[in-house]
DNA sequence: TGTAATATGTCAAATGTTTTAACAAATTCC
DNA sequence: GGAATTTGTTAAAACATTTGACATATTACA
């Protein structure tokens, strides 16, 4: 039961259920190519010829083909195959860390073209701004014509507007109030570019996927630990943004108010007990807040190599680890009682220990859910080698085609 | 962008844009009455040629009334008012609480109609459905025919599953597992019976609510403090509700893991700060833990009496509700950072002391939340009076016919 | 091999919308 | 009393789904 908001409702016009009935149609045939026109009508629950005039139309538009005629066992005419058409033209997804950028091109509907390339990340702005119009030209150029690019898609450590494309705070670039969607979109004049927060881009990248662990669900929540604690929320099938953009900040709600101090400034946060840093505090004996920030991107023992040196043996590293999953299994106890979410997924370095620290997770989970139910939630580890910020700039530039139209 | 369930969506049919248009001429008339069909035609953006046959439709529904016509000082022809029309239906409102159970009659936009009556809750299941039935038919012989009851909304202190209608855990009523819909669904047959989780009750009584303070909000959150703490989350006009009817729990996120013991066994979740019980138990010197289980409901100084002493300058009793205070703000800050809505609803008796504690809260807030601007989310009281509980009982009835029809 | 059975896909008419344009109705201004 | 203005209605056009019939293509089987 959702309630029509007063203030900002959409009409439904003459041509609205055919727009819905027609992202309805690219859902499923996304989800399940390859399939017939008669496959999708029983699907849809309507008649093939309702089918046929909304392919037509999608054909017409380059954004499905006809493929292959079906092998059927059955007799009767054999039918044709639709696929999505990945209408030779590109998207271009950006992941930017404090570390290095990450670029990928992918087809229009998000398949990947050509390999990752990645660069160092310019602080200054304006340097950052060229470095990256120069490699996104560069990929362009070598993968594709620049002239049917329909999207760049970027992804940012850090609190944004929206509306007017400006980072707000970006701690680990050290960024406050950059506005980097315009002077992107002067230089790629006609080509839309998307900003995207790196925790929701990672709950995107979820969502949207069309992979092997069945389809993809609608309500989730994308937990990423790194240097700091990033978090996604889906309900819906829609990303939670809240009243300014500032939702899913879970990261900071505490473990204990007299806690560690966070980087935040406040005590306790989940992050001052589970991000990298906190870790690798807890590995050497020190403070976190002991920690100067220089020393923050210029890392010389990471959590890579604490947590290689756990798979040695190293028993203050797998103390330090096995204190860190514990926490971790607590706050995600607070998440799934607030949310109560169909799956958690978590993303970042720990997901390479996973399993030393697994049973302690779930353990700590299982201890602070209010039912037993919410205690079996399934959590997903989604590794670094998945790329999901990427994945998620990905969705940016090629969701939109596929998502349901905005109605009431 | 919302992305589509491929495994659970809606097509449109020819009659879904004229189903949207209504629902949407609905509200306005709701929000903005008394209105013309010009009025509306402008407010919707479209021609008053097709309002009036969405009007002409909804006024033989007998959902819409035309009245008297309006006097505005410009010349033409003048507007004839709509309205909504009560329709001669009753809706029956109950609030379930462990003292007592509160019931109320409404007419069928919800507005009240008589008294609010009350009358002691019975604790075993068998005994409360039957006199809660009477209770019921007596309202109904008094305010209406029972022929024309469109509905009863019932409000539960306690998880339920809303598909089967059980009631899994009630702690204060001490049910579990106790099936209320289908005797009461057998007793009024033909009459919808609706339940709803009290906390998910509070938060619909606010974004249905068409009152003062300006059109109502789509993303807020309703905090109820009392016994324990219930919360309940709306996104986008719609009750947060999770993968088992759950989500909203956030009175047992932790303020700290090692903090007193909670009636969920847990340590140190906020409701085990900021309960009634807590802040009486600080009053009195003893640990929450320490109060049995029965003296729960026989309480013999309240939360009242507390405020009462405050009122006249009983330090402890300050001291007591400042603490509170301070832990209600940090909750809430949690809240906010997890949210972000844009308006925080609180209910409960402290909203009695608001203005010894108010500072306080705010205080906390702003010291845990992560942009000025989350620290700045407004906050409103519910006093008793305006009984969220059962305007949220009465919109368990009421709403559905206002709701945004389900649409791809 | 030919015919029936069956499944896919298309076409055209029927039906229910919004949209457009014209018009009737009612009121004020001058 | 007529022009101007606003409200509300009507009828035709445009555009969608829906329905039923039909062409197309393939297999099963006598």
């Amino acid at each position: 039961m959702r309630k029509i908001d007063p203030n900002n409702f959409t009409m439904a016009t003459r041509g609205t259920s055919r727009e819905v009935n027609r992202q309805i149609a690219l859902t499923l045939i996304r989800t399940h190519q390859p399939v017939s026109r008669a496959d999708l009508a029983r699907l849809m629950e309507t008649s093939r010829a309702n089918v046929t005039l909304l392919i037509s139309e999608l054909i017409n538009e380059g954004l499905v083909r006809e493929g292959a005629q079906g092998n059927q066992k059955l007799r009767g005419r054999k039918p044709t195959f639709l696929y999505l058409n990945s209408q030779n033209s590109v998207a271009v997804a950006v992941d930017v860390r404090a570390s290095k950028t990450f670029l990928m091109v992918t087809d229009s509907i998000g398949r990947q073209i050509g390999d990752i390339v990645s660069f160092p990340t310019k602080f200054d702005p304006q340097e950052f701004i060229k470095s990256l119009s120069d490699q996104i030209r560069k990929a362009l150029n070598q993968y594709a014509d620049s002239s049917n690019c329909i999207g760049v898609g970027i992804v940012i450590p850090g609190v944004l507007d929206r509306k007017s494309g400006v980072v707000l705070h970006a701690p680990t670039l050290r960024w406050r109030d950059v506005n980097l969607l315009e002077p992107l979109q002067r230089e790629f004049d006609g080509i839309e570019v998307y900003l995207e927060n790196s925790g929701k881009a990672c709950a995107l990248s979820q969502i949207w996927s069309v992979r092997g662990d069945g389809t993809a669900l609608s309500d989730i929540v994308f937990v990423s630990v790194s240097d700091g604690v990033g978090v996604g929320i889906v309900i819906n099938g829609e990303i939670v943004r809240g009243a300014h953009n500032t939702a899913g900040e879970f990261g900071h709600v505490p473990l204990s108010i007299d806690g560690p101090q966070c980087s935040c400034g406040a005590n306790g946060c989940w992050e001052a007990y589970i991000s990298n840093l906190a870790t690798l505090s807890r590995y050497f004996g020190r403070n976190v807040a002991d920690r100067k920030p220089q020393a923050l991107d210029i890392a010389e023992f990471t959590i890579d190599d604490l947590i290689a040196r756990a798979r040695s043996n190293d028993s203050k590293a797998i103390t330090a680890l096995h204190s860190t999953a514990r926490y971790l299994g607590l706050g995600l106890a607070s998440i799934i009682n607030a949310m109560d979410p169909s799956r958690v997924y978590i993303g970042g370095e720990i997901t390479e220990a996973w399993d030393l620290v697994e049973s302690l997770v779930r353990d700590a989970i299982k201890e602070r859910t209010l039912t037993s139910e919410l205690g079996e939630t399934p959590i997903r580890i989604v590794p670094a080698v998945e790329y999901p910020r990427l994945r998620g700039a990905v969705a940016l530039v090629t969701a939109p085609a596929f998502a349901a139209p905005k109605v009431a």
